[in-house]
DNA sequence: AAGTTACTCAACCAGACGGTTGACAACTCG
DNA sequence: CGAGTTGTCAACCGTCTGGTTGAGTAACTT
């Protein structure tokens, strides 16, 4: 289920330190102690966090030791999220405004029919 | 801080529901009880989930019994702060091809002579 | 082979989360 | 006014989460 996916992602970037791992992978690979120590947390405390990005496919990597990689295309898969019901919302405010536009050319004094008004 | 928002947002987008409402508030504004019929959970359920929602500027309402309205500016956020690591990262990959892509110019059996370059 | 380094697993804890039910507040309408 | 409708608040419950510490495993170094 992609559905699945999507909120292991969102629940993966909920976490401000886990955003910051993140920031950092976009500009550099790193093992994971490299990864743990700016923090003040233990390191098994990133070892988790970098589980839960993993599990969300935000972040991979191929052996133990081995540096943390970030998963860039993942990405998509929110943006193309987020766009839809963006573009969706925004075109209906777009065709409120234009409706109110229309209204506004009528005369304020004789309004186009509201419910109490006969027909 | 607008650190924590983003947190409050996402959050806000990891729950299946809670997406489902945004998608259907993309479409048109509903009162929470209309909201609250498709779904096998309680109104009170529904209402907390709302809450969350509004709490992350996801949604806003005038009033108690108003229709539920979408703020997609809110969604800007988020796709800033994605954008940015996505393109860092995506450059960064792009100077990694190219740097294996040079590697691969040279030959594997001599050594490390990079002085024809032209371009 | 032994020792050190780097990391993960397991158990535990406090707090947040998603759900419930029951009581109550607030608005609408006969 | 009183009655019904609509939504929220409060308390409670089981589960998930982010953190801890302690023990164990895997891989380099010597």
């Amino acid at each position: 289920m992609s559905e699945d996916r999507l909120s292991r992602v969102f629940a993966a970037l909920a976490d401000p330190t886990r955003r910051d791992l993140v920031a950092r992978l976009s500009a550099a690979d790193a093992t994971v102690g490299e990864l743990a120590a700016p923090y003040d947390v233990s390191l098994q405390a990133v070892s988790k966090h970098l589980k839960v990005l993993e599990d969300a496919g935000l972040v991979s990597r191929e052996s133990r030791r081995a540096p943390v990689r970030l998963e860039a295309e993942v990405f998509d898969l929110m943006t193309k999220w987020i766009e839809r019901y963006q573009q969706q919302a925004e075109e209906r405010y777009q065709r409120l405004d234009a409706l109110l536009a229309e209204m506004q050319e009528d005369r304020p004094a004789r309004e186009t029919a509201r419910e109490e008004d006969a027909s």
